[in-house]
DNA sequence: TTGAAAGCGCTAACAC
DNA sequence: GTGTTAGCGCTTTCAA
């Protein structure tokens, strides 16, 4: 009737054309009303119809699809999901250690995850957010509230993350890439982190090095933790020694391998191979390296975690520790959608062996010593 | 009521632990009904209270608030984006070439964007979707119907974009990053591609070079029709013979930059310089080149495109057209809520210039004729 | 200053 | 098979 008015009183006259200010109307989309109206039939059949019920006429059914089509329906996700206290959506709450950030650990499991939520029919919702800061809280204050979406992904978990007690306490439907020492219990996929230091250990072992030094990621964070007590197992394992001024926590990013490579190399007892918390770093720390005029694979070994797409165009190529992040992020996001839909999961808690990639820059087998 | 009888009917008897299931119901949200009755007023009054109206009474005011606090009440947006018919939530389908890929590009867009929409209260939506798939063209005819976001970003802008001229049909909030040829108006920022290749054209020349080869984006993008434009047209400017075998259509990745590079060097006559579509190729094509015996930087002159962060921790560091894609991706944002809000911008188009990066990839003053 | 009523668009229980 | 009724949780006239 509205409406009826506005085209009936519209100021062109009829047949002229409408200014562009109309558009704003003319974007109002169908309904089930209108369809119903259209056909002069009730807006729950029209429903039924729609969604497939088999207590339609087969011929109702036909023409109920047939002005849809013509009218160009949508439903209206906000309604259903109000009706269905659903969102079908899932959240992703990134941890960004700085803002202008570009982790390629978050593309490629965005894309697990998105590949993956898209063909089982889900949203995916992003917020960026500082690790630690109000507005990330906040941010898991609402999803937990309920609403806003239906499961979250929890990544880098932190050794004591507040984010994964809050969700557990509100039960809510969440599942996690790493594991905390919180204690509560929840689903999780994780890389035995531990033992891939223990083997860049002894693949560096092999080749003749004792003097093995270790830019850690951040030790708030699980898998900083693991790596950083993986690291000293497995030293000890091969009876080396660890020498303090040799472990120096990174913050993931190049500029931070860079900074940590240079300090080490500026120490008056050198290593003679440097183990890096992920590859970004042990790029950044390769730099750093050749800026003090030493070569990394040469002068001196280079180890990586994560295997970026980059590690293997690097100069030397970097050998690394593989993380299947994509793959991880598309068996968290079927996993989180049989969590929500209350699916028995087949494995709750996925520990992933890693595998080592050797390529250039743990360079060749040295003889004890002969470094400067 | 319903509550009720589960709870007087508990199996456990009074008293005795809830076996874990009974947390499913724990998790029903405080609603503004609830809140109501708890301090006998109405619906209607709490609503208004909460959203800070003047005609509530200050004291009532209060004692909503608190009982709100004391509750954890948090609004459920779905009701409320039924009734405001708006979504607050801006969406970002990402166009993947590669399911597995992982494009700094991506990320650091999406930094940029989701930084801004968080902080104006936005929500942000990524759907992950091949180029030119059904289930890409689904996901923008699901937009353009309306009520699933408020508005688009639309990146990667194609020749003729029919994702663009679906939205401007169908009168749908959105903002590009990129131009295209489709005839229809619509906001943007786009850097001056042609110019920017122009300028790293003039740097090789500068440094002595006149046989330059591009290793080009795909030509159905936007960008890479200019890029190559701006290739023709620069090489003209300079007086330089273009060979057509010195110009590839890469993929935008590092394999696709490495092959492309191999096969630019297998030919008789081989170009001293190849200029990149992107940095990722580039990056690709110097492993290429090395692959060959050659030093690039050295033996052949590289250049990039877009700056990643990692353009300058490669070897050789990487000479560049910057790209400010996080802030690009901030300035669309704020673009786009004003479209939505239908504010009138203050610049529909914008268009960048870019910034050549040298590096050492490009190399130093070479004699004409001196390579190989 | 407060409340009753209507409605956003959809689905579902229950008649008929 | 189809329609009636109710309701998801919220906002917003309009009266009181």
């Amino acid at each position: 009737m509205y409406i009826r008015n506005v085209l009936e009183t519209g100021f062109g006259g009829t047949g002229v054309g409408f200014p562009t200010n109309i558009n704003r109307e003319s974007r109002m989309a169908t309904t089930l009303r209108d369809i119903a109206r259209e056909l002069g039939i009730s807006v729950t059949t029209v429903s039924r119809g729609l969604a497939g019920y088999s207590d339609v006429a087969e011929d109702t059914k036909a023409r109920i699809q047939a002005t849809a089509d013509r009218l160009g329906y949508t439903p209206n996700l906000t309604a259903r999901r109000l009706q269905k206290r659903r969102t079908d959506t899932l959240g992703f709450i990134l941890p960004t250690l700085t803002p202008r950030f570009s982790d390629p650990f978050f593309s490629e499991f965005l894309a697990g995850v998105g590949n993956e939520a898209a063909s089982r029919g889900y949203d995916l919702l992003v917020s960026v957010q500082a690790p630690g800061s109000t507005e990330e809280r906040a941010a898991y204050e609402r999803a937990a509230a309920g609403g806003w979406v239906d499961g979250l992904f929890v990544v880098r978990t932190r050794v004591n993350d507040e984010r994964i007690t809050r969700l557990c306490d509100g039960n809510f439907p969440f599942v996690a890439f790493g594991r905390t020492e919180c204690d509560c219990e929840f689903p999780y996929v994780d890389e035995d982190s531990a033992a891939g230091v223990h083997q860049i250990i002894t693949h560096l072992v092999d080749l003749g090095h004792s003097a093995i030094a270790f830019v850690a990621p951040p030790s708030y964070l699980m898998f900083g933790r693991y790596r950083i007590q993986g690291f000293y197992e497995a030293m000890a394992a091969h009876n080396l020694e660890v020498r303090e001024k040799w472990i120096i926590e990174g913050d993931m990013t190049q500029r931070g391998g860079e900074t940590a490579a240079q300090s080490l190399l500026a120490l008056t007892e050198r290593p003679t191979a440097i183990i890096f918390g992920n590859d970004l770093m042990a790029i950044g720390g390769m730099n750093g390296i050749k800026a003090t005029g030493l070569q990394p694979g040469v002068d001196i070994a280079v180890g990586g975690f994560d295997n970026i797409s980059l590690s293997s165009y690097v100069t030397p190529s970097l050998t690394t520790i593989e993380q299947p992040i994509y793959d991880i992020g598309q068996r968290l996001c079927t996993m989180l959608i049989d969590v929500i839909n209350e699916r028995e999961l087949t494995e709750r808690h996925v520990l992933l062996s890693p595998t080592l990639i050797v390529r250039d820059s743990s360079g060749p087998r040295i003889q004890a010593g002969s470094r400067r």
